[in-house]
DNA sequence: CTGAAAGCGCTTACAG
DNA sequence: CTGAAAGCGCTTACAG
């Protein structure tokens, strides 16, 4: 493996010159320059990226934090980070929690060994004062996920509108008994959305039933199994709305199996507008978030962040959401 | 930003005792190994992973190429990997290479720079000459593609007998009319499931027409194109094998808007058993390949190879394949 | 335009 | 059991 002094001693000249023709810089003899880039081929050297990492305190690279890579919506987000991550020179280091607190932290320490310049959190399983004070090593933003107290940048969308988006329209379509199905309420996103679940319902003065209240789901199966309670129910819901298009499909999956027409018997409307969405039958109506935007915006934000180094303003940006209508409503 | 030179001078210590505690050295004093711990949980410190890359020359870390991540398959593949490397304290750096060789190679240099420790071709836009010179570098093996000149470990399923299985299955439900419609003939694996489909087709004593194979399919909307080409056909095929799931629900898809029957006017085989296959109606007969355990298995061999550093021997391991088979044919 | 020297933060023989 | 010294491969003032 060649090093930058292989280099020098093959032509002669010192490392300081290599160098300087490696970084481009300047004030270089222009045949001194050729004859370091040819001896450069011929090696085939490329600078050792620790040894330039540990003198330029500086790694190009920002980790990103997520639940799990096969959720759709996460490698949707993290495809767009790692675009725009590209086009400025810098890498995406790929980091999943698997929902365990203690793998977040983990994954935050990198900042603290100097692996990555900053962390973006796109998954949330600790609270503000756990992430603190790894705040102080490096820049830390929030992407997607947010939480109330915290004093970092936060890109997200806001939830509570999506939650109340798809149930007003419920509403709208006549249905007054409506479930709702979602995550865990210690998560902030979650939270929001069954809150605007509270405020449709509240708006057009429907009761909300501790019954209809399903949370702790997430996949295909939880939704099958939300049917399944539903089903046995005296007086079942209308209506659902699904933190989640796995959710929603899972739901319509099993009430179909039970000759339940969706949306005749029960209306479904999801979350996400995965590409599932239209693709099972009937297409599920859904929220729409601007994956590839936030993933986009977030990368910029924190790549402007490591470059400036200043001690940046603390932002929120909230992104627009919508309601896409398809059959299941 | 503390370093060992501040533990160092906070305990009264050298800094070689102190790397030696970090790394857990017998031979140190009990009461001087506390009270280096107590030092480094004060003031925080974590040991500077690009000193540690650079004198230690190994990176934990090793580099996956694949396509693109939204791609469901390989978002399992990379789970599985990351879990496999998690385990055995690796890092796993995510490249993807948009199906653009030039990228692939630049992801290839990763091992050149000395910033992984070596590299799995999940995906494979070169061929063995291209690939050949980095693996002086450091090693590199294929996991899923395969080359049949490279001579690299290679973990993947047999694609021909995949292709074989899937067209055999749909001659023996009675249809001689056959199309497929599959990615780009260059890469190997996908020239071997055609080359499945002639067998199959071959060992019934059945034609191939040459208007019933489609090349460069991949996605959702290119299994709507196919299906309207299809559509236009004098004499149409009754049967289609789709080199992927997605592709069958988009045939799928675009059949029932026409008022096509399936699997009564056109039978579906896809391949990959991803989860929107038995999301669809009707639920998508596929080929399941063993992603999870073919992940597992090229992260082990690749760590194996790099803790070992020894000439590895040169292998090949194949893994099974099976249909699955739903209500698409 | 060019080079000698110092140093980024660590670890590993070597000597005691 | 412990420490001084060298060195991993680079870059950046500094001096010329």
């Amino acid at each position: 493996m060649a090093t930058i002094k292989d280099i020098a001693e093959k032509t002669g000249l010192s490392p300081t010159t290599v160098s300087r023709v490696i970084n481009n810089h300047p004030y270089v003899d222009q045949s001194k320059r050729i004859k370091v880039q040819k001896a450069m081929q011929e090696l085939s050297y490329v600078p050792n990226s620790s040894a330039q990492r540990l003198r330029g305190q500086k790694t190009n690279t920002v980790a990103v934090i997520i639940s799990r890579i096969i959720n759709p919506f996460f490698s949707h987000l993290v495809d767009a980070m790692g675009e725009a991550a590209t086009d400025r020179g810098y890498q995406l280091l790929l980091c999943d929690s698997r929902l365990d607190a203690q793998r977040e932290l983990e994954h935050l320490e990198l900042l603290k060994k100097k692996q990555v310049d900053g962390v973006i959190l796109a998954s949330l399983q600790n609270t503000w004062k756990e992430i603190e004070p790894y705040t102080k090593f490096g820049p830390v933003i929030t992407c997607n996920e947010y939480d109330k107290e915290a004093e970092m940048p936060m890109i997200s969308c806001d939830q509570q509108y999506g939650g109340y988006l798809a149930v007003r329209h419920l509403i709208e379509q006549g249905h007054t008994r409506i479930a709702y199905a979602g995550g865990v309420n210690r998560i902030q996103l979650t939270y929001d959305r069954l809150q605007g679940y509270r405020q449709a319902m509240a708006e057009a003065s429907l009761p909300v039933e501790d019954a209809f209240i399903f949370t702790g789901i997430y996949g295909l199966s939880d939704g099958i199994q939300v049917f399944d309670e539903i089903r046995g129910m005296e007086e079942p819901p209308t209506a659902i709305f699904a933190g989640g298009d796995e959710v929603a499909a899972g739901v319509i999956k099993q009430a179909k199996l039970h000759q339940w027409r969706v949306p005749e018997d029960i209306a479904v409307v999801g979350f996400d507008n995965q590409p599932l969405a239209e693709l099972v039958e009937p297409g599920i109506t859904t929220i729409e978030q601007p994956t590839k935007v936030m993933g986009i915006r977030a990368m910029q934000l924190m790549m402007d962040m490591i470059d400036h180094a200043g001690p940046v303003t603390y932002q929120k940006e909230t992104l627009p959401l919508h309601l896409v209508k398809r059959g299941s409503t």
